[in-house]
DNA sequence: TTGATTCATAGACCATTGGTTATGGATCAT
DNA sequence: ATGATCCATAACCAATGGTCTATGAATCAA
């Protein structure tokens, strides 16, 4: 079972709260826990659980700074998703591309 | 709470069975829920279930005949998320620019 | 050193979810 | 009409997930 990259990140970014998070994060740059806890709406124990996850799915990294850890968003992570996308619409397209060959070939 | 679509689209994809029916319709077009059950390696109710919420979050329609049910990818519906992650990229990019604006000013 | 601050981890709790089996409604074949 | 097939729905169950409070480790300030 080798644990898919893709499902990581779709996993991740399921959830509102985190998508919001990594948001920010995109938006606005680097920041800090606390800062980033001020304005989630929820505890600051769930805010690091959600940092947590999407740290492990490679589109955030943390930097430690005394007693404040600074995260910052690492958009390059989203490739696989972008890639999957394509792939999906590129199949569609194959599959109209060979239909449209079957009506070539039935039309004569 | 107005329900984001973003939401519905994201969560739909979450799942990995999900993500290989909904690819499997895009590869091989139109599938009958019978042969859709056939390569899920799940049980038939799980499967209905599976393309239920698919369905709901715009991503496959089904089609009746007879006592078969015929479903088919609308990889249109993919375009919320397409959208998501330009944004997330340009975001990025503009942070970088506003970066480079400052950099730029404290030069002088 | 003592106390306050910042964050991560642990444990408990509740809702959601993905799976199952059982069943019923339609449709087709005999 | 009878039986078989295809699919959806219902009811249930185990696992997962998101939240909280409590706590601890590390850092900073006094």
């Amino acid at each position: 079972m080798t644990p898919d990259p893709r499902d990581l990140l779709f996993r991740s970014l399921a959830d509102p709260t985190r998508r919001a998070l990594f948001e920010r994060l995109c938006r606005d740059g680097e920041q800090t826990v606390g800062v980033l806890t001020a304005h989630a709406g929820i505890s600051q124990p769930a805010v690091s659980k959600h940092l947590g996850v999407l740290k492990r799915a490679g589109l955030v990294r943390d930097r430690h700074q005394g007693r404040q850890t600074h995260y910052s968003a690492l958009p390059g992570a989203l490739a696989p998703l972008i890639d999957w996308t394509s792939q999906m619409a590129g199949f569609w397209e194959g599959r109209f591309d060979r239909l449209e060959d079957l009506l070539k070939r039935m039309d004569q």
